[in-house]
DNA sequence: GTTGAAACTTAGTTTCC
DNA sequence: GGAAACTAAGTTTCAAC
């Protein structure tokens, strides 16, 4: 996938990544380039995958909201089991963030459901009840600060 | 904000949030509602604020990235200096999440950079000298199932 | 092979009922 | 809210580099 050609191709995708709203115009207004040499570059680097897709980012006060940080501790006996809980995880709605990090723990979770009662419940049929969790900890949410999918590009070094 | 006036918007939102190019056309053929009434409610959530926006999503392979989990605990004497470490944090393009949590630990953060030697500059210069941190830990991530800003809906208790 | 301008097509907006 | 007219944005074509 080295549908990346140049600099021109990065600060687009980082301009589509914070406002994918942008029309070619627009960005023909900040680069060197016209809107239509704008227009085919974007859709080269959709049909590419350099752009996997695009989401409407909705406001928390569509809530309220619970969103808690879960650190889980894996017992690694049962391949398929380990499998067939990921695969749980990564279906379900309230799973914002699914990581596997180094440390103490294995995997991270950032759950978001619409109060405690819903948050126990995740947690009881998700993970309380799984052979393979040997233990878990939770940290709340009191506040999200930043919540973003955009990575850092470093548009000079293109 | 109360914006969201039936099922119907929620069912809107919710498609939305995942694909951000569906056209109302496209929405019109899942929903009982014809396209032009489904356009007006779109403009209707963005203006209101229900959208906050729309973003391209990139892939992670125009990486390579490193992405690190880090808790950080913070001393709490001055509160400028609070404030400042966290519009630091806030707005550097290598923090994609920036949560204020419950625990033992104060912010967790989610930072993205190029390679080893870029977290670890980030890691001095915006948190090693920083007097406000006490300490923090770190949790390479060593894949990422799952990165959603999707809020569950419900759909049925609209 | 990529650019820029113009023709063309598609999607969003506005008007009217 | 729905349908049609209107406007704006994306796509394709084509000549030029």
């Amino acid at each position: 996938m080295g549908a990346l050609r140049d600099t021109l191709d990065l600060r687009i995708l980082d301009m589509l990544q914070h406002d994918a709203l942008l029309t070619a115009d627009a960005l023909a207004q900040r680069l060197p380039l016209s809107a239509s040499a704008i227009a085919r570059r974007i859709r080269r680097l959709r049909d590419s995958g350099a752009i996997t897709g695009d989401v409407a980012v909705l406001s928390e006060e569509i809530g309220p909201f619970l969103s808690a940080v879960v650190q889980v501790q894996m017992d690694r006996h049962a391949l398929a089991a380990v499998e067939a809980l990921r695969r749980r995880l990564g279906a379900s709605p309230h799973v914002q963030l699914f990581l596997d990090v180094s440390g103490a723990f294995d995997l991270l979770l950032l759950v978001t459901v619409r109060d405690m009662a819903a948050f126990n419940e995740f947690a009881d049929t998700m993970l309380g009840s799984d052979p393979v969790v040997r233990r878990y900890e939770t940290s709340f949410v009191k506040r999200r600060r930043k919540f973003s999918l955009a990575l850092p590009l470093d548009i000079d070094a293109g």
